[in-house]
DNA sequence: TCAGATGTGTTAACGCTGATATCGTGCAAG
DNA sequence: CTTGCACGATATCAGCGTTAACACATCTGA
């Protein structure tokens, strides 16, 4: 048999897999758990503490799961599937997830600083391959906020806001600005190798040839429309 | 004196100000409100309805204010003026705040539709003038859950997501992907306008602006810093 | 004018909750 | 052995949301 802490904590959990925090009583709890109500009171002091030690435990699987993903070579799709993967936990862990992070009170979980320093610490693989346009804990905050709001939003307002396209749009959005997107790299290095190309190309022919600049301006005109 | 319903609105209104909304009983907003206990319940039939009702209080005021933001003839900084408002209302009202958006139970506000819907109303002016790159449905409930993430982040953890840089960072992301950064365009406008031109030059057939090559050349010159 | 409907205030009570005090047990260490 | 301690059981408390029962005022329609 377990020691009481930790069968106090995995009833707890159990339960919160099925109510909210708030309609589970503490007797529930301790019929589960198998001991009495003041061990509770003994081992966490109250029932916030007690819900603030389950949210610390479900960091632990959280942070588990993550490190869990395999790291590849690209670090920004490796961001990407950590977002969804924080994602496929609050949907399959509303209660626990709203306690982990909408906290009631004073008691906040502290395990929320190691979920961003492993957001930092990918976030700064970014930044080794030069591929981060901000300051990389700005940039860690950044992700947590919109991954967070999008799970509360779809947790909270299922009807309205549950379709993961808003997850991979906004997913995409703050990732992609953060880290530069890619095609945008691309097209800007496209337009810095047609620079250069043109650039070369008129300084040879331009002074021998200007009726390739005037060519060029109709050209541009018609294609704008 | 205004109407019992008004005054028991009022009052939780008031106390909400100060606590948090589960942390407010019953009896206290009865005493503040100069009513019976039953009072609530002929008029709300339930605590819960009691704060959805707060909370679709709580809406009008929130679009209100939001109404009172004068439109610009940029859509796009009308979008970056609304989140800042989102943003103040949070930071101003905590506790209103998190019964707006994180709902406990069943009973949802419904005022959150309106919200989307004005939203939805600012995404469509993007639209209007070519600047969006989404469905607008699904670029408003982007935008909202994104901004409702940053604030809820902000108030739950102050000490770690308190920062007004994190609500520009994510402002700047969501918004400027959904409706196309201009720096961005007008990077790929050069790009395009390059590989028009380089193309034409190359084969002389197809004429270009000058001014967008000039312009492009300058650019060019001054991104390459 | 009267009767009833409606909205409102008062008191009291119920069951449940979180929290505490008190006491008894078993067990391991000295 | 006995001392100390972690744990379990019971009882109790104040506070909570909720409801019942009743009294009172105001307005409505005949």
């Amino acid at each position: 048999m377990a020691t009481a802490r930790e069968r106090i904590l995995t009833a707890t959990a159990e339960l919160l897999a099925t109510k909210d925090a708030l309609a589970i009583s503490t007797r529930a709890i301790c019929d589960r758990a198998g001991v009495g109500m003041p061990e509770i009171y003994r081992q966490f002091g109250d029932k916030q503490g007690l819900l603030t030690a389950v949210a610390d435990t479900g960091f632990e699987r959280f942070l588990a799961n993550k490190r869990r993903n395999p790291l590849t070579d690209d670090p920004v799709a490796d961001l990407r599937t950590a977002w969804d993967s924080h994602v496929a936990f609050a949907l399959g862990n509303p209660h626990l997830y709203r306690l982990m992070f909408t906290p009631t009170g004073e008691a906040k979980p502290q395990a929320i600083k190691e979920a961003q320093a492993l957001l930092l610490a990918a976030v700064r693989r970014c930044q080794d391959i030069g591929r981060l346009r901000r300051p990389p804990e700005l940039a860690a905050q950044s992700i947590l906020s919109a991954n967070v709001g999008v799970c509360l939003m779809a947790l909270s307002f299922p009807e309205l806001f549950g379709s993961l396209d808003i997850s991979q749009s906004v997913r995409d959005a703050v990732i992609g600005k953060v880290t530069g997107d890619e095609q945008e790299d691309a097209r800007i290095g496209t337009a810095t190798v047609l620079a250069q190309a043109l650039v070369g190309t008129l300084t040879a022919t331009a002074p021998a040839d200007p009726d390739a600049v005037d060519r060029l301006a109709r050209g541009q005109a018609r294609q704008a429309r």
